[in-house]
DNA sequence: CGTCGACCTCC
DNA sequence: GAGGTCGAC
């Protein structure tokens, strides 16, 4: 039986891909709530799933480093097994019924293999390494001083290429919900409707489901089975629409459409409003001017950028969701969506520590300059006791961050 | 066009 | 209430 490739056992599992890290840092670009199926499985090693492949990954400073298992496959018809690696798997697939049925019978199991070049260009893609990271932050810094600020910490976040399938099915359980519960979800939507594709130690690893799986009727009641709640029925009939109304390529092909007309051809699917549209055209479909606005990017627009701060806007309507996208997009340009994932990033909850750990070196002091001009409505209490005696009490995040720019600077200065 | 309640669970 | 959406005013 497979086990996780570690790094430290030597290179001799590894395959490179030249990217130092402030391109990408995996610790952040994996799990800031892009896509909710990679694990570290060991210090510093993120496994996962890309064009239906398992996928460990892990870096030092100026490389990345890959190792792809190798797929249990259906012994017959060879043409399934370039598809299946060439491909997204996330399509249609008449076989994956048959494959998991005998997947346990197998006697003499066969392997898929993917040729090198092709597996560095399906990681190039996903990590979409052609795209200039630095080159942004160079750029947005000029525009906005205080995205400056976040983005000198928050280095090599990335937005992922994912599967548009993939990306669609897991945004729809996003709503009302928090990311661990998700990524709970989404794993046991993988596991119940999706096809095995390799056991590594304890763990078997299944494809994202198709939509025909996605699409059956009793997929609904299925998940209700399994925790999704009202979500369930989303989910179904989302996969059965697009099916009946479109076929099993409409989703990618939206990415070769406008980002208006993506935005409101997913709109038209059960379950998927603007937040979630959002996040499937920037995620999966190239839209980087996307900026998905939920609840705390409006609290982050009006707290650090003082947007509408006059308004008495209660909800978020359809007409912020616009106005908010514009205005950002304004200020950052086309790749604004990126931007947006970097300050997302830098105020989650796990990443705190981050700030807080410069923080440390930083004697105190500069309590008061900024303190009333900091918004301290924010609905959630990021600063959670954790933060220990580095981080007053009742300082807002915000604050934390200026106070850790500065902490940096310092450090540089030194 | 903006507001409100309901929708499923889990912590 | 949580990284929302839908349907009804």
């Amino acid at each position: 039986m497979a086990k996780h490739a570690v790094f430290s056992s030597g290179t001799r599992l590894w395959k490179s891909v030249d990217c130092v890290k402030s391109q990408l840092r995996l610790e952040l670009t994996l799990a800031c709530g892009q896509s909710f199926r990679w694990r570290e499985t060991s210090e510093g090693h993120w496994t996962g799933v890309i064009g239906g492949r398992v996928w460990t990954l892990t870096q030092t400073d100026d490389t990345l480093w890959y190792h792809v298992y190798k797929n249990k496959v259906e012994q017959t018809k060879g043409c399934d097994r370039k598809r299946r690696a060439g491909t997204s798997s996330l399509e249609e697939n008449k076989s994956e019924k048959k494959f998991k049925g005998r997947v346990k019978e197998e006697e003499d199991e066969q392997v898929a293999v993917t040729p090198v070049k092709e597996e560095e260009q399906m990681l190039r893609d996903y990590f979409q390494l052609n795209v200039n990271l630095e080159e942004l932050h160079t750029h947005w810094g000029k525009a906005d001083p205080h995205l400056k600020q976040i983005a000198d910490i928050f280095t090599g976040v990335r937005m992922l290429r994912q599967d548009p399938t993939e990306c669609l099915f897991s945004f729809i359980c996003t709503s009302n919900n928090h990311i661990s519960r998700i990524q709970g979800m989404v794993e046991r939507l993988c596991q119940a409707l999706g096809s095995p594709l390799c056991q590594v130690d304890q763990t078997t690893y299944y494809d994202f489901p198709s939509l025909t799986a996605l699409a059956d009727s009793s997929v609904e009641a299925r998940l209700r089975d399994l925790g999704f709640g009202y979500r369930a029925r989303f989910l179904q009939q989302s996969a059965k629409q697009i099916l009946e109304t479109h076929g099993p390529q409409w989703l990618k092909g939206l990415r070769s459409v406008p980002y208006p007309q993506a935005r409101h051809a997913l709109r038209t699917l059960p379950g998927v409003g603007t937040k979630v549209a959002d996040c499937v055209c920037l995620m999966s479909l190239d839209k980087a001017e996307a900026v998905p606005v939920d609840t705390h990017v409006w609290q982050i627009a009006k707290r650090d950028y003082k947007f509408a701060s006059g308004s008495t806007q209660k909800t978020i309507t359809d007409k912020l969701h616009r106005d908010i996208g514009e205005f950002f997009r304004n200020l950052w340009g086309p790749y604004a969506g990126w931007a947006q994932s970097v300050l997302f990033c830098a105020d989650l909850k796990k990443f705190q520590k981050m700030k807080e750990t410069l923080c440390l070196v930083q004697p105190k002091k500069e309590e008061e300059d900024e303190e009333e001009e900091v918004r301290t409505t924010c609905k959630k209490t990021k600063m959670k006791t954790e933060g220990k005696e580095t981080v007053k009490h009742g300082k807002t995040k915000s604050a934390c961050c200026k106070k850790a720019t500065k902490c940096v600077k310092n450090e540089r200065v030194l």
